[in-house]
DNA sequence: GTGAAAGCGCTAACAC
DNA sequence: GTGTTAGCGCTTTCAC
């Protein structure tokens, strides 16, 4: 455990002082090439790294992005993490994870702790509790404290922040739409999130594209519940009355589960029931058939919540630049759970 | 953006001194409680909260733990990670995060970049590259360094650090076992991670079984490859072949490739081929047939190594104790994809 | 009971 | 071209 070399001890084996060897370090004109090289020389085979807390507590910035996460588990997080990482690496930020695990008080205290100087800005998705609870002062009470926050994918008007999300209303219309147009009759929308702002939205796009196509809502058709066992009967109760040809679920819990009751009930999918859901790309692949789904581009709304960030993070302090809100088009990718047109 | 409260601002405007703030603020016996009273009080007014990198510098230490994790994506890790957040959140520790994309400049740069103050220690599994390539100097230069190193899953001997494993060689043992116990006669082995440890390690309990229950070793039976459609061919050549009846797949691609082309193929699951698979449970789970898998224990891994990390970080510096490998014991999960006994 | 001062490692304005 | 010094925010020893 030899310890780390710094400035001082360079300075001192090398008979100079601190400020030779730091402005020879980073290549100042004032010190003489020889000098340079000189200490460059001893730094390099020390191999001296400039202590990152010292600078960071010089210039009042930690170059480190707080991405609050609500669970790790859900492979769209996973996704969108991986495009921040990629971005704020790139652009030499480091990133300090916290998982709210879909509490608002694990938020709340995971942002205040890093709130101190440990990040220079937040990237968040908020936790579930904190939506449905619609608590949202402790964000306003950070930006207020001058540490900006990116929001993605659950977002509420009530915070004045960059934001990204996906067309959410748009693509489950175009979902919705898609069925209609391949011939579903009865189009069952099937949701464990609609508590979420995302959830509604969903919801919403349903509603808005059997409208259009002059379909009646069924209430029979409209299963919103919970991840449970209560939700998963009444999907095969649902399945069993056959008074169903089309199922557009709005999250990955409900699409895996209506499909693998349906196979179980002997439905030959997509013949006697096309089903659309918004799931994880890979795993959808596998399932047999594989499972059409709504593509989220979730690594690109991890960049562009980065990018927002740091390009804020970056900007001149008087030139403040109003907020913005970017939307990312999703697509939809047909796979073999719904009929060809 | 109000600037945040500091100690000097809050001495200034109560007319003491920085010192008196700061011992107020813990606490300190030597301050009075009137003035005690007084500080606190107007310091919870200003919301004051120390600032961590100050601290961090002056204790020369950063309370923060770096993970680096080859692919997120991989729910494995994604389950890992979570298991460290936990624990080191509960123990007062911040998580850095960093993926390195399975490559071996990106984990050396990574962890070089994070090892100069800015984490206490390091949470990680290799590299695909670093694993196949042997290229561990930068571990053992970390650890010269002073920064101990937890590492998980993908290990080697050649590092000196505390490790946490599963138990491959057994699992994959007792996987091929039950299978030959559930009447397998052509048992084939499906892997793409052949180059690393783990994949290694799950082959000899393959080898390990059939040996002892005298099953000679086939070569066609055993397919060996990586994530690319030559192997998907050589998969789909086997299964048409019809000389199969069950297959052990050690890694999650394998398995829902196998699986995926057998349906295809029209084979009947469990009746006429039976698949274990080492892969993510929840999705195993939403296959139809549900995939039989081997549990690792994902989140306890990442406990375990959480807590080995910051229990040597907690020792005292004399008090060394040796380096330890975890073994976690890992469990079949019988489901759908194997006939019952 | 309170304050002054040093120091963690670094940078930068200002001497010399 | 090199060195001195102050200061980032905090803790802690030592004076008073």
């Amino acid at each position: 455990m030899k310890a780390k070399a710094t400035l001082k001890q360079i300075a001192k084996e090398l008979g100079v002082s601190v400020s030779t060897v730091s402005k020879a370090l980073s290549d100042s004109q004032e010190i003489s090439q020889a000098t340079k090289d000189k200490i460059k020389e001893f730094a390099a085979l020390k191999n001296y790294k400039p202590n990152l807390m010292a600078k960071n507590l010089k210039y009042q910035k930690s170059n480190t992005i707080g991405v609050i996460i609500p669970n790790i588990l859900n492979s769209f997080f996973a996704k969108v993490f991986s495009g921040i990482e990629e971005v704020a690496r790139k652009r030499g930020y480091n990133i300090v994870t916290a998982i709210s695990n879909e509490s608002l008080e694990r938020e709340k205290q995971l942002m205040e702790m890093l709130n101190n100087g440990a990040v220079d800005g937040f990237i968040l998705s908020m936790a579930e509790e904190t939506q449905t609870t619609k608590n949202f002062q402790h964000y306003n009470s950070i930006i207020k404290s001058g540490t900006p926050i990116v929001m993605f994918d659950r977002i509420t008007d009530l915070v004045k922040s960059d934001k990204v999300i996906v067309d959410d209303l748009d693509s489950a219309f175009d979902a919705t739409q898609h069925l209609i147009k391949i011939g579903c009759k009865k189009i069952a929308l099937l949701s464990t999130i609609d508590n979420l702002s995302v959830g509604k939205l969903r919801f919403e796009g349903y509603r808005k594209a059997l409208d259009l196509n002059q379909v009646a809502l069924e209430n029979s058709l409209i299963l919103i519940g919970d991840e449970d066992e209560n939700f998963d009967e009444r999907i095969k109760t649902l399945l069993q009355s056959k008074d169903v040809d089309g199922i557009f679920a709005v999250d990955e819990y409900s699409a895996t589960k209506a499909m693998k009751l349906a196979l179980q009930n002997g439905y030959q999918i997509p013949d006697e029931l096309n089903i659309i859901g918004f799931a994880d790309g890979t795993w959808s692949r596998r399932l047999t058939p594989s499972l059409s789904t709504v593509s989220q581009h979730a690594p690109e709304i991890g960049e562009k919540s980065a990018t927002l960030l740091i390009d804020r993070l970056n900007a001149k302090e008087d030139e403040t630049f109003d907020y913005k809100t970017i939307v990312i088009k999703t697509e939809l990718r047909q796979r073999d759970s719904t009929r060809k047109l």
